[in-house]
This record gives structure tokens, C-alpha cells and sequence, in this order.
RNA sequence: GGAGGAGUACCCAAGUGGCUAAAGGGGACGGACUGUAAAUCCGUUAGCUAAGCUUUCAGUGGUUCAAAUCCACUCUCCUCCA
């Protein structure tokens, strides 16, 4: 069986790593604990956090225990890598339920019985910390010098960087140590703008333990486009499917730029290695067929394979012929409504398609509304209940949006 | 605590009494072209009961026929000094 390293380097994970040969022989000869760092600032975990999932699962199958820590305590900080304000500070409940939210997130991706993977979260050791011991073990330790050659401080020596944030730092790489300490966890990953951190706990580890650690980065997933990776205009592409549908998950993926296809395909699913090249060598509109892979493969694994035909059908079914289908973003609404018509910009209005009456009008101007496969040509249009072929009609809003309503 | 600078729409940024709902760029959105891609071109980008109003240039008050622009105070940020 291939080296997880190089599986990892192969599909284009791994940016940079401290010891590659050393990691590579200690992945042969033995069951590596190893974390990963999840900052809870949101209820829901993310397709870019889905990257880092995949790396514990490739990891995972590999023999290797992944810790998922989740940042209970770090996150009342907030990371300063590569963030150009402060981030805003958390209350602690809100915190707290977000680590629970990540956690049956992650419990459907990793196998957590038998300790063959483990769950942690760093505010049960970083909250009743004592700050003058602190600041005698760890403080101690670092160098304020060699800190602000790091990068992500550099950047910000302009903008004003506070002490708060700057114990960031020290606190992960305690994580790192205590991780170390309770689980033998010789190993941290994250994503490239961690590196300092991580080199930060690794060096703490070597001080204190005398042992040796290790390190490695994920390249920042970008898109071609230079954005980052699962995050659209509207917000990033969220795992859970209240706050992002499969549908729409299904289309985001659909819709890669050529040039990713690959990437993504090599980063987001199981697929074989010359499967992947194989799809992404293919030229024209035949790249299409890739993407339609990439999509359905990652909405599978994320929601299932339910969830993931049905958004297949939908995208189908919408582009080929425009017909409507189950799936798709979908409102009901009481048929006393259309008996008495209602206008379509308020209709849109209502069902979340625009933000304004001057937006609607706008698109309808420029010919970018379409009902039922039939141009509005005036905002003035009032939808009524002869409007709705089986109790539904279906709105299109420019070339890739649609939602349908249900006459209840 | 002292001296100076800055705050304009989603972001960057021009504007320093009326011609400014506010240049330019980016982004985004719509259209054309295509392959549900990219590039390119055209258009749009405060709100509304829409052709005339309303609210906008950190906040509050003031001067003026008229303020993003002038004055006062307040808040926030930055730089230098202590």
C-alpha cells in the first residue's frame, strides 16, 4: 500500500511539511495521532473545512487517529494569521454550540469508535488555565523577536496588532503540547497560513519534552479565479444543508472554472488518481461531464446518495429542457394569494429573489426574469392561479437561478 | 498626556459650497456569445406607492437660498513623541 504521504502529495494537499522523510518512515511503522484545528466561529463547518476532513480521512483509512479539536477556547481569541481586522469575539454559549454543531458533522465523516478517532476541544484545558503559571511554562518559551518575523505578525505590525491576539500563538501551541502530552499526538496539521503556529508548538514540544514533532500545511484552496475555495459572493458553501442545499452545493461544484476541475477532483473525492487526470484531460464541453462527477460525487458524500441524485435530476432536468423538478429551491404558498394576483416583483420579493422592488425592476428591464419558460416583459405582470400549471410555476432569475412555487 | 493624519456606497478610491445619488477601478448582477466554463463585448449597481419624491459621504448640532464639501462638539482608527 502507497505511503499516505504520498497520496497526500499526490492529489495535491500537502504544502509544506517539516521532516518529509522521517514523516514518511514514522507513517510505515506506526498508528500516528495527529490533529487538526477546527475555530468554531460559525454553526456550521464549511467545504473549505471539508478539504481538511478529507486530508483525516485519507489519514484515517491509512491506519493513522485523527484528533478533531475544536477551538472552544482558542476561538474566544480569534487567529490573526492572515486576517487583516480583528476578528469579532464570541460569547462563550455561542461558542460552545458551535463545537457541538461541528462535532455531528464531523462524526459523519470519521469513524470515532474504538478510539480510532478522537474529539477534543481545547476549552476544557485552555479556559482554567492559570496566567501566571502560563506565563511561566509556556510565555517563557517564546521569543518576541523571532515572533514578529513571522508573517502573519509582520502584516499586521502596520495595522496595529494586540497582545490578545497575539498570545494566539502561544495558546495553539499549548494545544499542540497538552495534545502531545494526553494522546501522543505527534503530529499537526492545518492549513498554510498555520504554519507559524504550528512551528510554534512543535518547537515548544522540542523544549519541553525534549521529543520530536511534527508539522504539515494544506495549500489554501483557491479557486483559478484567486478566490478562496467554497466561498461564493453570498457567504461560503456550507456543509449543512438548512444553510446551503444539496442542490445548491451541487451547482457551486458544477460550475467550477475548467481549470479546477481537476484540482478539485484530486482534493474533494475518492477517486482513483488516473481517474481524476483522465476526467480532467477531457477538452471542449466534454469537460463538463468532470464537473458533473466532481458535484455529484462530493454532494454524496456530504448528504448522501439520496440527496445527491436528486440534485443530479434537478440540474438535469432545469438545464436540458427546463422543466421543473423536486429539489430545487421551492416555496409554498396559499392559493388565495394568486386568486387575487400578486405582482411579480412582490412575489419575487417574498420568496427571497431579490432584495428590492428597483432590483426586480432592473432585471426585468434588462429580460432577466422568466416564468414558466415565458419572458417577463414588464414589471407590471401580476401573477394569478392561471399562471400555475399543477399547482406550481417556476421562476428563473438570470440564467442559473431558479425557485419554484407551490400553491400549498 | 502632547503633536499630526484619516473616516465617502459591497471593497479600493476621487471629490473640498450649487452642474454630485456622488468620477474612476475592482467586485457583483443582467444581456449577447458559449459548454450551466473561461475570455470578450454591451448594460446595470441607494430606496420608493417610480419620471417625481425620500434617505445617503463616521455621529450630533450649527452656518447658508444651497453642504460630502464651511464651523463646533463627539466617536473610531493610524503615525510620531512622552
Amino acid at each position: 500500500m502507497a505511503n499516505v504521504f504520498d497520496i497526500l502529495n499526490e492529489r495535491g494537499y500537502i504544502d509544506q511539511s517539516t521532516h518529509e522523510e522521517e514523516l514518511k518512515e514514522l507513517f510505515e511503522k506506526e498508528s500516528v495521532v495527529f490533529y487538526i484545528g477546527f475555530d468554531a466561529t460559525a454553526d456550521s463547518l464549511t467545504l473549505g473545512h471539508f478539504l481538511q476532513i478529507m486530508v483525516m480521512m485519507h489519514m484515517q483509512r491509512a491506519g493513522h487517529i485523527p484528533i478533531a479539536l475544536l477551538g472552544g477556547g482558542t476561538t474566544m481569541i480569534g487567529d490573526p494569521s492572515g486576517k487583516s481586522d480583528m476578528r469579532r469575539v464570541l460569547t462563550r454559549e455561542i461558542i460552545e454550540y458551535n463545537a457541538q454543531r461541528f462535532k455531528l458533522q464531523f462524526e459523519k465523516f470519521l469513524d470515532f469508535t474504538d478510539g480510532k478517532a478522537i474529539m477534543a476541544n481545547n476549552a476544557d484545558w485552555l479556559m482554567d488555565l492559570n496566567f501566571v503559571d502560563f506565563m511561566r511554562e509556556i510565555g517563557v518559551h517564546f521569543s518576541v523577536n523571532r515572533m514578529l518575523t513571522f508573517d502573519s505578525y509582520k502584516n499586521r505590525l502596520e495595522q496595529g496588532l494586540t497582545f490578545f491576539e497575539f498570545g494566539y500563538m502561544l495558546m495553539q501551541s499549548y494545544d499542540f503540547l497538552y495534545l502531545f502530552r494526553h494522546h501522543n499526538c505527534k503530529l499537526q496539521m492545518g492549513g498554510s497560513d498555520q504554519w507559524s503556529n504550528i512551528i510554534g508548538g512543535y518547537e515548544l514540544i522540542r523544549k519541553l519534552e525534549q521529543e520530536k514533532s511534527y508539522g504539515m500545511t494544506f495549500k489554501l484552496l483557491t479557486t483559478a479565479s484567486g478566490i478562496k475555495m467554497g466561498k461564493t459572493e453570498k457567504g461560503a458553501i456550507w456543509l449543512d444543508k438548512e444553510k446551503t442545499s444539496p442542490y445548491e452545493m451541487f451547482q457551486y461544484l458544477r460550475n467550477v472554472d475548467d481549470r479546477d476541475v481537476e484540482k478539485f477532483l484530486a482534493l474533494l473525492t475518492f477517486l482513483p488518481m488516473d481517474e481524476v487526470r483522465k476526467l480532467g484531460a477531457l477538452e471542449g464541453s466534454e469537460i463538463n461531464k468532470a464537473k458533473e462527477v466532481l458535484a455529484f460525487e462530493v454532494t454524496q458524500m456530504i448528504h448522501g446518495k439520496e440527496e445527491a441524485d436528486k440534485a443530479l435530476e434537478a440540474s438535469k432536468a432545469l438545464f436540458a429542457d427546463g422543466t421543473d423538478a423536486e429539489s430545487i429551491p421551492s416555496t409554498d404558498m396559499d392559493e388565495e394569494v394568486f386568486e387575487k394576483g400578486i405582482g411579480i416583483l412582490d412575489l419575487m420579493r417574498t420568496v427571497g429573489l431579490i432584495k428590492s422592488n428597483g432590483e426586480g425592476r432592473r432585471l426585468v428591464e434588462q429580460g432577466g426574469v422568466t416564468v414558466d419558460g415565458e419572458k417577463i416583459e414588464s414589471s407590471d405582470r401580476v401573477i394569478t392561479s392561471t399562471d400555475f400549471n399543477d399547482g406550481k410555476i417556476l421562476i428563473r432569475k438570470g440564467k442559473k437561478i431558479y425557485h419554484q412555487i407551490k400553491i400549498k
